[in-house]
DNA sequence: CAATTCACTTGCATTTTGCAAGTTAATTAT
DNA sequence: ATAATTAACTTGCAAAATGCAAGTGAATTG
């Protein structure tokens, strides 16, 4: 179920062997910004991806040292999805992306603010958010 | 064939419904650092695009405004593709992605090099690749 | 003016996606 | 204690996207 093989020796075709899809990064944003951290939070994101899809991708992004599966604290019916190191090390493309887009595209006005928040001191809002995930990560 | 609806207002998605897929960044990538501009051009990649793939996502970027096709000065059976503004703008976007595969896999040594030059003052790298990329539109 | 190049298009098999309906273990409610 | 619910998946199947090979037609080259 992996992903399979690599196409090219190409960075960019790399990574997007692992999350160029239309939901990986998705489910990284979830982690990121969205305070979500199990199945079923990210089900419950508004995209509305179907639940053997996100079991697929979870699975890729966990093979491929993004995420990492965890017991979570609360419940031994649950599991805790965190982001590893290298998966917080995609901040700085969500960011981007986030920057392109509000140049491009109407934007809802609360993720907005924290664009314009980042843009002011890109490095600094990188750092300050790597923070708080690596403090999520147990 | 246009990207049918968005699945949500949030950039991420609405950035990913445009060029979200396994090939488009890497037509984008071979426009900004490729030197390559028209279909045969794309086809010669190391990856191995697809004829009609590659066709399906040349009319998705260029409907969406990141790529747009013109006559090529050499000869009328060509034509030339190029960046828009909207299109170079996914350069920093790139950057970062070159960023992240460069901690986390083995990147060909004159790849690595321009990476390296791009860490070094990455805001001066992103503006003189833009003047180069601008100076190729028409 | 015949052969080649260029930018596609078409047909079809394979793969991936999307949807609905399970399944199983853990938890909560009665 | 047990029944209903929740959580994280899995399964089956239809629909869509992808990949491959073989065209097509206009422009160009030999």
């Amino acid at each position: 179920m992996a992903q399979s093989k690599k196409r090219s020796e190409c960075p960019i075709s790399c990574s997007l062997d692992i999350w160029g899809d239309k939901w990986s990064l998705l489910i990284i944003r979830d982690l990121m910004f969205g305070n979500k951290c199990t199945y079923g939070d990210f089900l419950k994101s508004p995209e509305g991806i179907a639940t053997n899809i996100l079991a697929s991708r979870l699975q890729i992004l966990e093979e491929n040292g993004i995420i990492e599966k965890l017991d979570h604290p609360e419940s031994k019916a649950k599991i805790l999805y965190k982001l590893t190191q290298k998966g917080v090390d995609l901040l700085p493309i969500l960011v981007e992306i986030y920057v392109w887009s509000d140049k491009y595209f109407t934007i809802p006005d609360d993720i907005k603010a924290t664009i314009k928040e980042s843009r002011k001191d890109k490095e600094g809002f990188i750092k300050y958010m790597s923070e708080i995930l690596k403090s999520k990560m147990a």
